[in-house]
DNA sequence: AACAACTGTGTAAGCCGTCTACTATTTCTC
DNA sequence: GAGAAATAGTAGACGGCTTACACAGTTGTT
């Protein structure tokens, strides 16, 4: 590790650097995240916070209100610093993002060897259920993809899709098309609530929602948008239980047409 | 239309009623997306602009520099009037991405009646054409789904899958499978330009890029995650046409799943 | 034709957010 | 113990969203 050598008041982005590679061009908090951060050697006083105490409260906020409520004055705020003293951990809002998404991402579940596709539906089940308790995350700007917890669960994935026999890229795009699958069907979930989730919910939150059916429902028609309409309004669509979860089915359908490309 | 009583100044929220219903309810920019606003009766100057205008700025603007640069105030100086004049037009910020997001989706494509496969092939591709063609309607927040332009691209296709004669919660089911693919896909190609447009980027792009295989190579195989390195780095994935598109690819295995489904 | 009501625009301001100097204080090292 | 270095605080710039108010212009009514 080379010591910085530039004086006077710097922020926590002059702390990351590297052996060879200039990890100044690397986008923010990608370095960070992946812990390549020059922590040995320090001078001054001990630090009063830590980075991981940040990320939990940024994690807490986020929780309770939302992606937009984990600001900086607000982290601040509950920690009991001011909103600049943060600024000595991390290196800006977009490098806290970064390592708020990958906490939340946590550890990939442990799928079994024998059976790739009820491995690969494991794999899918668990992304999902994990977006579906943390929605902020569906919130997060996916410009910054590989980090530790995202890629230790990428790669579960790819091991797993590996032993079909595909070539890496198609194994890559098989791995793409589950992951792309979860986030989805989580978004969907998160704005279409199901029934059950529905009547959970305050009475204002049933009323919006009724009013947006009835509203759309007369809009679609009034437009000749009919199969749309229909769609909505189904009964199924409606029903307490669905016999046939979204995500499940859309699940099957990916799983049956990997399944076919593996077999031929 | 009922007109309205209340007297000084209010926005144009205030202009937004309705018949019955109680739109005040619906989320920002619903209404207005549909058109459904009070336009009649008007007694003061006329507007010297026009929401349709404002929507067009904020595409220029957008497609400039992205979604953040659509924001009110440079809106206002580009059409040359302060950003509260806006408020005349439109009633947040919310409402003019609603809007602007609409007007980005476009008209659907024309498909064709025959083959169900086909139409719905070219229905994705047509989506993950116009994804490309404005990658700032990635960035766009899905809370509201369903707005004219929007909902006449879902009915096009809804209309076609269900000439397989699924019921309507599975047909619903496999559009949104299809209007996954399209979105992540190009959500995916956006962070992972292919090396022909690599080549066509900055000295600065190129050199950012390639820092960041380098570092992303190191930490992956410091970690033992190595089949995420392998894929990454595969010769398929750099090889300058790729032979098989990673979008066509998982369209290809989403169809087939959807056709093995309807065979049975 | 004159008045009143209403609408569009500008000015000003408040609030929140990110981020950058600068200062004071604490603590580690020599 | 003295100096150096890091941390936290203060102050502030800058931009974005939004509201309140005053003014000017237009339209409908008397």
């Amino acid at each position: 590790m080379t010591p910085r050598k530039s004086p006077g008041p710097d922020s926590a982005r002059d702390r990351a650097n590297a052996d060879d590679a200039d990890f100044g061009a690397l986008p923010p908090g990608l370095a960070a995240a992946w812990g390549v951060v020059d922590t040995g050697g320090r001078r001054g006083p001990k630090p009063a916070h830590s980075v991981e105490k940040i990320i939990a409260v940024a994690t807490e906020l986020a929780d309770e209100e939302g992606i937009a409520a984990a600001s900086l004055p607000r982290v601040a705020a509950r920690i009991g610093v001011t909103t600049n003293a943060l600024y000595r951990y991390v290196s800006s809002k977009d490098e806290l993002i970064v390592l708020l998404a990958d906490r939340a991402w946590g550890d990939p579940p442990a799928l079994p060897d024998g059976d790739w596709r009820e491995a690969a539906a494991l794999w899918a089940r668990q992304l999902f259920e994990r977006f579906l308790s943390r929605p902020w995350l569906l919130d997060v700007p996916t410009t910054v993809s590989l980090t530790p917890h995202n890629a230790a669960w990428l790669d579960a994935l790819i091991t797993v899709l590996g032993s079909t026999g595909m070539a890496a890229q198609q194994t890559l795009n098989c791995a793409y098309l589950l992951d792309s699958h979860a986030r989805y069907g989580a978004n969907l979930r998160r704005n279409t609530p199901t029934p059950a989730a529905l009547r959970r919910a305050n009475p204002d939150q049933q009323r919006a929602v009724r009013a947006v059916r009835v509203f759309l429902d007369s809009q679609l028609r009034s437009r000749n948008l009919n199969a749309v309409a229909d769609a909505i309004e189904d009964p199924m669509f409606l029903a307490d239980e669905a016999p046939l979860d979204g995500f499940e089915f859309g699940l099957a359908r990916i799983l049956d047409g990997i399944e076919a490309y593996v077999q031929r």
